[in-house]
DNA sequence: AATCAAAATGTCGACGTCGACATTTGTTAT
DNA sequence: ATAACAAATGTCGACGTCGACATTTTGATT
């Protein structure tokens, strides 16, 4: 391989300068720095980032650690959000994966030191609360799509369900919608609490009464391998005697089980029912007729952000807060309507 | 931060003695052993790979190289498959992605020479053909979920789709179906032709006749922002006057525009309409009632045999084939019977 | 032409590790 | 006790880069 010392030799110079042309130091004469350039592009040279983080002991790189499950398809946006910013920015990459198996996380520390990474950027599928590997080395770390349990050590960045789900609570209810159905997301997820208490607040304001919202609960039990009954309890409610004008689904997947049962009663989206969800999952919300009305999470911009957050704790300034917040906002499309005057 | 050195004299022994250790070398007295993992432990030395890397001028990191772009969400899955084998055997991974950036794929070669990668797997995240930058300088590449133009130049793993495909057929003439229609994938996507073709082929072999099987095209134009007609499609195929009892779709995604189309004009499934799709994206395969029957796309299998396969060829081991394909297995659920026998 | 500062270029060594090789210690056979 | 060999341990330097510092060249000023 061909390191700076063969360019020196080529271009009848001083390795030094060639480190000073390679880097642009300036101090250098033009026509030295073309005799430089020129034998670089002959030999085809590539600085060794290896041995520059040697000499300077400091690296460029950011690790990624995610604890990826596949059933969370667009969650893959977090990290290009994070590499995009990082390609932005001239830092690299090191990413590792630990299917949530401790044991992994622990080992993927260990190699993120062996590295001398800059930083980590912790990123979780689910919003959700955690608990990184504790006594772990100190790696400047920021949550992405998580924050953490008590101790405040780490900066995070997170979804505001509860400002999306107030928004779409404000939304429905200005439709006019007065019977409203909830399907609740399963509580293992932290949106779900989240989600339900920004609804129930914005309709108890709105003047609501108990009896006007019907809550369910649509899936429980483990994440991955949930008890789903979403189907059964939209057709429960939607067949009921009191039929609500609106029914408001956790997520788009439960929108989903929920249009479907809507389908099979003969009920007209969105003339005779608005059905929303929320997440975006476009594969979902893009793919049903007619288009489903909901809130998006942020995941790019949590990746962004994130990386971009973790870049300002490393430069030492410290940030607004330890813990961001990123909008999500409502994307209204054709599964919902103002209630119809008959 | 603490180096070899440091641990070498807590342990009263030279550096070398320490590197041994550390590299579980053999040839240490159990006693000395015993002191120097001691210091390690009290010091909490962690080898320096960016050191060793310099030493040795070889480094054991893979680099990803992707063409994400957000509309294809279980594509993640190959990065998995890679990590899952990069983490079983003492690799680490650089990630970059191009967002199918001609520019900034030049630029991440660029930076994988900078870290001396080993070698990269070039993952896109359609199958299809591709021509990698050209006179880029020689790493060992891998393509994943693609293969390369003319040149045999790269070594590649991607999906069998025309297998897939032929199981499927084979799968929906052996149920009794003898009237198809049969909804086109964007002839954008490899994939397109390969499926297509194999369902042909099953169907002429057996004895179906040009007019069995009513082909159409259910999307065209540039992959992200194409002209979606499925629905429309869907519709007039199952509307007509020799209605199929089979409607076979180039992919899930059409395959739940079909099943939309199929509720509305009030056709049960699968009693009287068998649906099924290609990809087993889960989200909707899964999401639909009854679930939808499909050929899955072995995604993870694709980044695990790909890392897999990468190796082979670092280590010099000339791999059976040049171009691997793997396995696309026929998922049976709920969306396909035998035809009715009325 | 002599003086001096600024600009250009060079020398040297250290970052942390481990391969090549050298030396010391321990063990066994005579 | 001594030779002969194996096991254990140590010394040294190089990998490629760039910071600290030293030296040389250039150009402007008197």
């Amino acid at each position: 391989m061909v390191s700076i010392k063969d360019v020196a030799k080529v271009a009848g110079v001083s390795d030094k300068t060639v480190s000073r042309v390679a880097n642009k130091e300036g101090n250098v004469h033009p026509e030295t720095a073309e005799k430089v350039n020129e034998a670089i592009r002959k030999l085809g040279y590539v600085p060794n980032m290896t041995a520059r983080m040697m000499r300077s002991s400091r690296s460029t790189t950011f690790g990624i650690l995610t604890d990826y499950v596949s059933t969370t398809p667009y969650s893959g946006d977090i990290v290009r959000g994070i590499q995009d910013w990082a390609n932005e920015n001239n830092k690299t990459v090191l990413m590792a994966n630990t299917n949530g198996d401790k044991e992994r996380e622990i080992e993927t520390w260990r190699t993120f030191q062996e590295h001398r990474i800059q930083g980590v950027l912790f990123v979780t599928m689910y919003h959700r609360i955690i608990d990184p590997v504790p006594s772990s080395v100190q790696i400047p770390t920021v949550l992405v799509n998580s924050h953490p349990s008590k101790k405040r050590k780490y900066h995070s960045i997170e979804p505001d369900d509860y400002q999306g789900s107030t928004d779409l609570a404000k939304y429905i209810i200005q439709l006019g919608h007065r019977k409203i159905g909830y399907i609740r997301l399963n509580p293992a997820l932290l949106g779900a609490e989240l989600r339900i208490d920004a609804f129930r607040k914005v309709a108890r304001d709105s003047g609501l009464s108990q009896t006007d919202l019907t809550v369910r609960l649509g899936m429980e039990g483990p994440i991955g391998n949930e008890n789903n009954r979403v189907y059964q309890e939209a057709i429960d409610i939607l067949s009921g005697p009191n039929r609500p004008t609106a029914l408001v689904c956790g997520n788009d997947e439960m929108a989903f089980q929920a249009y479907l049962a809507a389908l099979r009663l003969g009920l007209r989206i969105p003339e005779d029912l608005t059905i929303v969800g929320f997440d975006d999952f476009r594969l979902i919300s893009l793919g049903l007729k007619p288009q489903l009305t909901t809130v998006a999470l942020p995941y790019y911009d949590l990746g962004l952000k994130g990386a971009e957050l973790l870049n300002r704790v490393l430069l030492g300034e410290s940030p607004d807060s330890k813990h961001e917040k990123l909008h999500c906002p409502l994307v209204v499309r054709g599964s919902s309507s103002s209630v119809s005057l008959l």
